[in-house]
RNA sequence: UGGGGCGUCGCCAAGCUGGUUAAGGCACGGGAUUUUGAUUCCCGCAUUCGCAGGUUCGAAUCCUGCCGCCCCAGCCA
């Protein structure tokens, strides 16, 4: 029916419906990290979004770098998600820091304080949180809430001199101690913390909010649309409440130091669109737990093929345009979901299939040795890189009286159903013919150690008897030209569905698959070694791989296994 | 006894101003093609929309009541 369905989401629906009616002429979004950890899958989709969003209608995307709070963030991870989000496959309109901001907040506090609506209030923490209520009880009027303005101008005016101690006082919104939403009871907008800030140095002994310095950035730089997750959903009358009072279009005095430091500075009233966030079977997001499993060593760094950081899907061979597959087929709502990881995996398939060009490469080797060709054989065949795919163009494979193939290619007793080798059977070598299995050499074990093979001559590649059919065809290389891999087989980190689900008193530590992370030797068909790193592959009948991108070298090839095939026949009948 | 959200197939998700048979994707089952048990291609897959009433010629869509799940009591974001 309509081929180019267009995404349906409420989110785009209420963009389209804002161009449609004038309400604005340009999109223009956002994506705000917190400079304190590395970006994980669960960014991908708020990215996916903001970017994809003002991208998709002409819009613009700003990457802000919410470091409203100093010493959290760390200057270690800005270029990281930097990295990131050009990785993931987006480029920001301008890069700007909440921290560009703060004298506009600063400007602005005042402006509230000399409206009567904030005070400064020499509560503690404890108090304030006693005063606070509770979910269901209101809360009570702080005994400074009813200070003149003067006063209040003063007080604040010596917080941000340096007058006070940390915590001593706090400047805070004079909203509604009884509202039912707790945000409203008179939040803190600036609290005193005399840290150096990795921007503004020690020009601050004060420091906004989250609330206060988040709404005022989105307007500050006219963002339309500024999308976040579910959670704040009950923030939005505060950001609401913050835009109105400072109301920064019509007071441009208050954003004079923007336009001094050469920024655009065009101030508008945005609107707080809040969606579910992305969770995923057998994933962990949470930043604390990302960042313990390195500090505690149960991983090798930010990056290892195992976590669910973009750098470490990144590592892992997982491709931007699959990941953005999974953002567009997962879809946009409000509703709480947990997406199977499977889907994740056959976006990433589903890419790699097309992009990928194809290898041979042979894990777990046994030889077979095909008796009718005379010793010392050797020539080159030449292979399509791609099946359905022309312009990926053709390579040289070298193959040999001497090949190396897979053990479980080969089987002795074969189980039902079993399509590939086994005594006296015959199975295809790929790009090569026919061969049946003579004779199965073993070792004083019992072990098998060789199979002496004859090819058909008929069903060489290329000849009419190649239509002969045979059940299975099995991939091989050369034992005289394969080249030597370290070749890492990871798997999903954690062995269960819901690792933080804590059922049974068990830990998420306790769900860690041990069996996630598998170093093995393999052989490589020489055209597979002397490649890039980060360059992936389809080893055929295996799976996805990547040259590793910090480890690999020509002459020294490591590579990733990114996902397996798909594969009905070692598919557990029933899922 | 507070406030804010959300409940449509195993997992996502359209359906929003009520109108014949409830989109689509993933998963799953069956079949065809295949020198990757891959890919691709067909076919199948909710008489039913958390539950119960009501309004209506007609409701997943409107009303009422109930039930369930998520978020909120940081001077974090």
């Amino acid at each position: 029916m309509q081929q180019a369905a267009p995404h349906q989401d409420f989110i785009r629906q209420i963009v389209r419906d804002d161009l449609a009616s004038g309400k604005h002429v340009a999109i223009h979004t956002r994506f705000p990290p917190e400079p304190n950890g590395y970006l994980h899958i669960g960014h991908a989709k708020a990215i996916c979004l903001s970017f994809g969003i003002a991208q998709e209608f002409g819009g613009w995307c700003n990457l802000r770098l919410d470091d409203t709070n100093p010493g959290k963030e760390d200057p270690e991870f800005v270029q990281g998600i930097k990295d990131d989000v050009h990785w993931l496959g987006y480029d920001w309109h301008e890069l700007r820091h909440a921290s560009d901001y703060f004298d506009v907040f600063y400007r602005g506090a005042l402006k509230l304080v000399e409206d009567g609506l904030a005070y400064v209030d020499d509560l503690s923490a404890d108090e304030m949180r006693e005063y606070r209520g509770t979910l269901t009880e209101p809360g009570r009027h702080s005994p400074y809430r009813e200070r003149s303005v003067a006063e209040n101008l003063d007080l604040f005016r010596r917080m941000r001199a340096g007058e006070f101690a940390d915590g001593s006082r706090t400047l805070r919104a004079k909203i509604d101690m009884a509202s039912g939403n707790i945000n409203l009871r008179d939040p803190a907008l600036y609290r005193i913390r005399k840290v150096a800030h990795q921007n503004t140095g020690d020009a601050w002994p004060i420091y906004p909010m989250y609330d206060f310095a988040h709404a005022l950035s989105d307007a500050m730089e006219g963002i339309t649309h500024s999308l976040c997750t579910l959670e704040f959903e009950d923030h939005r009358p505060l950001y609401d409440w913050c835009v109105d009072k400072v109301d920064l279009p019509d007071h441009p005095e208050l954003w004079q130091s923007v336009v001094a430091a050469g920024l655009e500075a065009k101030p508008a009233k945005p609107r707080q669109i809040e969606f579910s966030r992305l969770n995923l079977s057998y994933c962990i997001t949470s930043k604390r737990k990302l960042a313990q499993l390195v500090a505690e060593h149960h991983v090798d760094g930010w990056d290892d093929p195992r976590m669910s950081t973009l750098r470490g899907l990144r590592r892992r061979g997982f491709t931007p345009a699959g990941l953005r597959l999974l953002i567009e087929r997962v879809g946009v709502s409000k509703q709480n979901s947990v997406i199977d990881y499977a889907v994740l995996e056959n976006c990433i398939r589903e890419d790699l299939d097309a992009t990928a060009a194809r290898r041979m490469a042979v894990l777990d080797p046994l030889k077979l040795v095909i008796t009718n060709l005379p010793a010392g054989h050797e020539e080159t065949l030449v292979f399509p890189n791609h099946p359905k795919d022309e312009s990926f163009g053709t390579r040289e494979v070298p193959f040999a009286r001497e090949l190396w193939i897979e053990r479980d290619d080969f089987a002795e007793v074969p189980p039902k159903g079993f399509h590939r080798l086994k005594p006296d059977g015959d199975v295809r070598l790929r790009g090569v013919g026919i061969v049946k299995c003579g004779q199965v050499v073993k070792d004083a074990g019992g072990n098998v150690t060789e199979l002496h093979c004859t090819l058909d001559a008929e069903t060489r590649h290329g000849l009419p008897g190649a239509d002969r059919k045979v059940k299975g065809t099995i991939h091989w290389v050369s034992a005289a030209h394969a080249v030597a891999s370290e070749v890492r087989l990871y798997d999903r980190l954690f062995s269960v569905p819901a690792p933080d689900s804590e059922e049974g008193g068990k830990s998420w530590l306790d769900h860690l698959n041990p069996d996630a992370k598998r170093v093995v030797q393999a052989w490589l068909e020489p055209a597979a070694a002397d490649v890039e790193p980060e360059r992936r592959f389809q080893f055929e009948r295996l799976g996805y791989f990547v040259a590793d991108r910090v480890d690999h070298r020509a002459d020294a090839p490591v590579f990733n296994r990114t996902v397996t095939l798909r594969d009905v026949w070692a598919r557990p009948t029933g899922q």
